[in-house]
Parts: structure tokens; C-alpha cells; sequence
DNA sequence: ACATAAGCGAGACGGTACGTCTCGTCTTCTG
DNA sequence: CAGAAGACGAGACGTACCGTCTCGCTTATGT
């Protein structure tokens, strides 16, 4: 199991582990994760925050890589494929996505930085971000699959299009002009997206 | 200056400050912040690594914050706007860009965090992505632009392009790919390139 | 009983305490007190140590002290009253006393630490040298004043000794020895009751 | 030196040791000695009692038994010879000595539980008790020699007296009313040195 | 005979202290 | 006066026990 170390071997000898510990330190590991990235996130301060000893989370996890790693493993989870009907209307689905509050747009911009803590650390701690990669970012790249072939499939679009490709345009010029210091509005998603879809749509 | 919170209204009493220190300095910054990224580089490493005592470098930067946003000031002086006769050549010009060692290619992916660690950092210390835009994503603009203009004034491309919109979507792009976790490769970067350019030339 | 604290209001149900686990908690405690000392026996430890789980331990007595005060309630019962036939005899006799191994020489010198963790302990847990004394030095005092009668009733000795005063004098010169660091010889103690005789025996 | 365990190799260079945070840390140690005993001593205590942090223990001791050790021998000194001119007026002002507050009767005896708590840390901690009997113990017997001799030269008492013998005697009767529970009164004292000089002054 | 109840070993629980580490600051001596 | 050395208070690290609290199982008794 990706959320304990301990040994398997024994039978279910002993108290068991308290679930109620368990969703208390996941929560505060995200909590505190998201408040204040992954370098000045202490498992001490998650034991507080969590009201749990310490040795509840080093009984569970060896360090606190791996318990950032679980915990983003537990709340990552992104919801289905979007599906409106329209590849216009996938695409702002897309964007507005509130799975469990982690968008990309939350993700990249705005309010938070765990993107950003997380590629802070690419270097020392490149399971971090592999793991993000593994859980939000592939995902997604195989729902905008799906969304641009269903596109294709109801013969909205122009046939041989790369959705990679798309999707690193879309997102990318968000995170680009995130970098550049600007917020990301409503009408600033939907012109990007019909900038997109002016070269994709059939005339 | 930048470098220096020194009060200059005395005379030049005492001995002067060492001119290698200033340089040691500045050079273990720039490359542990490149290695490390910001919130794991500290003062007392940048002392060991420049061979320089703690106080060396309290005397010269209030803190860290001020120490990194002098390094980034003292290396990231882009050179001339690419000038290489055609659109094609100074867009490709523009990913080269070896200024000192740092394109925006090698600050968004490949070995180096520097851009995560400003994003990881945009809450507390919002002075330093703040820094970094001034000193580079806003240069970068202004030469967009003006190759951009010369394009135009050389009849290459169609009139009435948004610059800035072309250029995030050109560095978006390559900046998705890179958190995705692929590398940007020459070939890629001309397929970028070329891909942006495919609606922009004049037929 | 002073081995439990359980209620005796019910009838006898249940599965009823296991004889033997209360020998090995009893023979871990005593020998675990000897070995480490009143402060570092933990209860872990002689649970470890019997064989035995916490819980069996915490369910026949509410806290350390009270495990200890039973284990010495069982083991330090002395003997009958030395009765050699002469006094010299019956002080020797007193020393030697090697009732279940846990003579005064033992307490105080030699590879002993108990009667110095009785000490330490005396602020915080009175009750502790109290039942000492009452099990131990108590009954040894009254033994003491049995062999003085004798002799005195022999007429070996002085009449109006004070046995306490005798008492105190001869055992506490050797206490003194030992907390000066000497080990006590066999030699040592028929000098010490060679001198007291001195001073008592009738001429 | 007892108090560092710093190399001495180099020369003085850096800051100075805080002569401040020695005393603090000393007297914070001697104090919870007293009120704790050895066990329930803690390095994080005497740290936040100082108003220190561990570091700066940890810098000067490696452990707790040298703080321990540093701290008893800094405050266990004791002062001159008694020399009342008397035999009984010495014997008594042994008794007294109230040195720095820590006389063998404050030690075995009243509000105290020192050597109760050395005592108890025989086994683990040797060099504690060890440390002791050097720093007082050793010394109160050679002043007790002191004094027997300059009673024998000023033909006090009688010749050919073990001085060690007496006063394990002296003590050791004292020690042995502590542990049997009585308290140790002036009239106590007074007639213990009585009945020693009983058997020791010429007639 | 079998339900009931208490005892049992194992081990997780919230804590506390350990001794180590590194942080950014402060304070001395040397050049 | 600048510089280097290094001590300072602070606080997180991961470990080891503390004494308490479940667990699933065993062992008796009493109907």
C-alpha cells in the first residue's frame, strides 16, 4: 500500500490504525501544503494541526515526502471527461473544473503556488512533481484526448489534429500570461479558447 | 545602488569592501539559486561556497530576498533584440538566447527550478517574481514587439498581430510541455516555431 | 489485597488472572528494580521483561509505585530473629541475613541501587520509602531489640544499652563506607562488630 | 577543562563563549537537581529555565551527566577546616557547614534527596557519585583528618584513633536515623558528637 | 452447551524529551 | 572599519519510551 511502511506480514494483531488519524493528517498535509508549500510544511506543524503525535504520522509514513505524496495522491482525484456536447463547451468545462478545488487555473495562478512548490523541488524531490504529473497532469492530457476526438468524432473540428499540441497552447499561454503577472479572467479563458478553436473548427 | 544598504553619507572611512567578495558572492547565488532553488539556498551555504564570512554578506543584503534579486538583477541582462533578417530566424534567435546562461528555456525546464521557486514563493515574497518580471519577462515583451514590428514592416506577416498574445502562446506552449515533463528539444522548439508562424506569414 | 485494585463486588466471573503471569510481573519488577533503579524501570520494560502484555500489568496495579511496593511487599519479608547463642554471633548474623538475597548490604552497597532510588524518590513518593521502612528497617529494628534483650538476659553485655542508638551506629558505618565508595568485606564487618562489642561487652 | 569539550587547538577566534549563558545554565541545572533529581532532569528544561537554547548546552557538554557533573563541581565546594579550638566545637561546625547550602545533612536528609538520587544512578552513571566523593566526600574526610589530628596534638584525646573509622561512625548513624525516618534535629546532632567523644577523650 | 464476561498479548494512540542540525543574527579578534 | 570565525536563541528533525486505549482471541463460569 502506497500510504503505510509498516509490514505485512503479521496477522491483524494489536489496535488498528485509527482512520480518523488517517483523514486528520491528510487534510492537514493539504492544507498545510497548499497555505505553505512543500519546504515549509513540518510534519511537527502537521501533527499540531491534525492534533495527532507525531509518531502517528512516522508510524504511517518514513518521511515527509512521501507523506506529501500521499496525501496528493488522496485528493487529486479529477472527475470525468467533460462532456456539454460542444468542443467549445469542453473546452471552458475544462478550465472551471473545481475537482476537489485544484485546478489547473488554482493550481498555476491565483491564490496558490503548489505548482510552483512543486517544481521548487523538481531537484531534490523529483517524485513530487512525477507524482503530480502522474495524477492530474497525464490525466488530463488523456481527457483533452477524448474531448478533442469526440470533437472530431461529431465532425466539429478538422480531422488530424494533435491534442497535445492544443492542449500545451491552451494551457500554456495561461501559465504564460500567469507568469507575467496577470489574472486570469473569465473573458481572458474564453478568448483564449476561441483563439483555439478559430484554427480547429471546420468553415 | 541595488547591491548594497550601505548609508553613503560618510566619507570613504575604513577599509573598502572587497570587490572579489562582491564577486563571489554574486556568482555562489546565481548558482545555488539554480541549483537548489530559492527556499534551500541559504545565506550560510552561499558564505561557505563564495569562501566568505556570514557577516560579508549580512553587510551588503538585508536579507535573502534582497541578496537573490541582486543576483538575478547582476545576471540577467538580456543582450540586443535578435536581428537576423527574418521572422523565422529571430524567433528562433529568441529560444537560443544564451544570455549568461540563462534562456527562459533553461529557467522553465530543464536542470534548473529558479522559475518554480518565484512561483513558489509569489505569496510571501512577491517582490522577487516581481523582480524577475521587470528585469526579464517584460524585456522579453518589448524585443517581441519590436520583432515582431520589423516582421511587419518587412511585409512577412499579416498586419494587426497582438505580439503579446503571440508570444505567450509561443512560450506557453514550450512552458507546458516542460512541467508535463518533456524536454524541449531543438527540434520541438522549430515545430513550435514553425507551427506559430504557419498563421501568421502571408501566403 | 495489596496486589490489586480490582473490585471485588462481583462474583467470580470471567476468565480469572493468570497465576503465572503475576509471578514473572512480580520476579521481572524486583530484579528490573535492582538492575536499573526505581526511575528508569518502566513498566514497557518489565512487561517485555514477564513476558506479558501492558495491559496486564496496568489492570493489577494503577501505577509504577504500586507495582513496586508489591514487589517488595513479597520479597523482603526477613526471616526469624537470629539466635546463635551469643551476641557477636547474632550481629554477624544480622549482616549475613541473606533473606531471598535482599540483605541491607545488598540495599545500600555492593551492585545495589534501592535504597538510594528510595531516596531520590522520597519528595515525590513518600510511600515508597515509608513501605520500606515499615516491611524492612521497621521489623529489623524490632529483631535488634530482641538480640540486645537476649544478651542483655545472658548478661554478656552492659545493661542499659539503647539498641536503637547501637543499631544506628553499626549500620549506619557501614552505610557511610558505602557511600564513600568502599566495598564491605566480610573483614569489615567483624571489625565493625568488634568495635561496637567493645564498648558493650561486660569485662 | 571540565566545562568544555570544545578543542582548544585553535586560537580565539569567533565569539566568545557567553560567560552570561554559563552562569544561567549552571545555576538553572543545580537548581532542578535539587527540586527533580537526576532522572527528571531535562536538557530542554534547564534550556527554557536558562532562557537558552540546547545548542548552547549542547555546545559546552555532551550529555546530561557532564552538565551534572560541571554543575556539582562548580557549586560543591567546600570551605576551610573547622577549627573552633575544641574537638566538640569542630565536630559540631562540621555538622553546620553550611556550604553554598549543601552540607551532608541537606544531602541525606530534610529537603533534599541529592545523594539519594546519585545514589540511585550508581549503576548507570558511576562518574556522578564518583564525582561527588571526589568533590566532598574525599574532601570532608581529609578535613575530618585535619581535625582529629589538632585534637590529638593539643592532647584532646586519646592517641592512635582511626579518624575514618570515626567518622563513618559519626555520620553513618546520622544517615542511618534519615533513612529510618527520623528528622535530624540540633539536640540529635549534639548528642551523637557527645556519645563519639564518650570513647575518645582522655580522662 | 454455550452465552457471557473478564483476562490476555499485541500494538496504535497523544505525548515528551532526546541529541542533531541549520537557520539568520550577534559579537568578538585580526588585518 | 571590513572580514572570518564562531557563539547565540530558535525550532524542526527522526527516535525512543511513556502510560492509555483498543483490537481479536482465549479461558473460565453460570445458566
Amino acid at each position: 500500500m502506497a500510504t503505510s511502511h509498516k509490514e505485512e506480514s503479521q496477522a491483524n494483531r494489536g489496535r488498528p490504525r485509527s482512520a480518523e488519524a488517517d483523514r486528520a493528517i491528510m487534510e492537514a498535509t493539504m492544507r498545510m501544503l497548499m497555505e505553505q508549500g512543500f519546504s515549509d510544511l513540518s510534519i511537527e506543524g502537521v501533527a499540531a494541526a491534525a492534533g495527532v503525535g507525531k509518531t502517528t504520522i512516522y508510524r504511517r509514513f518514513p518521511g515527509k515526502v512521501d507523506l506529501v505524496i500521499a496525501a496528493m495522491s488522496k485528493f487529486m482525484m479529477l472527475d470525468s471527461v467533460p462532456d456539454t456536447g460542444s468542443f467549445r463547451g469542453d473546452l471552458l468545462a475544462f478550465h472551471a473544473h473545481p475537482t476537489h478545488g485544484f485546478s489547473l487555473r488554482l493550481l498555476s495562478g491565483g491564490g496558490s503556488t503548489l505548482l510552483g512548490t512543486l517544481l521548487a523541488e523538481k531537484e531534490r524531490n523529483p517524485e513530487l512533481i512525477q507524482t503530480f504529473r502522474k495524477l492530474v497532469i497525464d490525466r488530463r492530457r488523456e481527457q483533452f484526448r477524448q474531448v478533442v476526438a469526440k470533437a472530431e468524432q461529431r465532425g466539429e473540428i478538422v480531422t488530424g489534429v494533435d491534442p497535445d499540441y492544443v492542449a500545451s497552447v491552451m494551457f500554456g499561454s495561461l501559465i504564460a500570461r500567469t507568469i507575467g503577472g496577470f489574472d486570469i479572467s473569465d473573458e481572458v479563458i474564453e478568448q483564449t479558447v476561441d483563439a483555439m478553436l478559430a484554427g480547429l473548427l471546420k468553415r
